[in-house]
DNA sequence: GCCAACGTTGGC
DNA sequence: GCCAACGTTGGC
């Protein structure tokens, strides 16, 4: 069992609409550090649905119900995509402000490489965050 | 809307 | 295989 965190565009998918649609393809994605992540993606591995530009919060958890496989939106047959299901709602968003203001979090890829759009979060960080969603500083 | 970071492409 | 030019992402 893994931890992750995915970005998505609120204005291309966004939470709302996950929560809505509930199982959805994790398409798209072009940058191979990222396509290797979700290679790595088990069934049942949670992920973080991070909303970027805008909002820059992570918001809610999807569940992977299926792992990587070829991604028809991509011409070149090169990059992959998951299967995810909506999870959970957060009861509050955390936002990357926070993230960043917390030393423990501060070696996370969203802090540091700020263009990876699917990375791995440690289990420390993944219930740290957690329990800043639950009680906000 | 701007710009820094960084990934990709293509000429050599 | 190097590197300049270019394109894209995402934070601010």
């Amino acid at each position: 069992m893994a931890y992750w965190l995915v970005k998505s565009e609120p204005e291309t998918w966004s939470w709302h609409d996950q929560t809505t649609q509930k199982v959805t393809h994790w398409d798209g994605v072009r940058n191979y550090q990222a396509a290797n992540n979700l290679k790595a993606m088990n069934v049942n591995d949670l992920c973080f649905f991070y909303h970027s530009c805008s909002e820059r919060q992570i918001v809610g958890i999807v569940k992977v119900i299926k792992t990587a496989h070829p991604d028809p939106s991509d011409p070149t047959g090169r990059f992959v995509m998951v299967d995810v299901e909506w999870h959970k709602n957060l009861k509050n968003p955390v936002p990357l402000s926070i993230v960043k203001t917390h030393p423990a979090l501060s070696h996370l890829a969203l802090v540091k490489q700020s263009r990876l759009s699917v990375m791995p979060i440690d289990q420390a960080s993944w219930e740290l965050i957690n329990e800043l969603s639950e009680n906000p500083l």
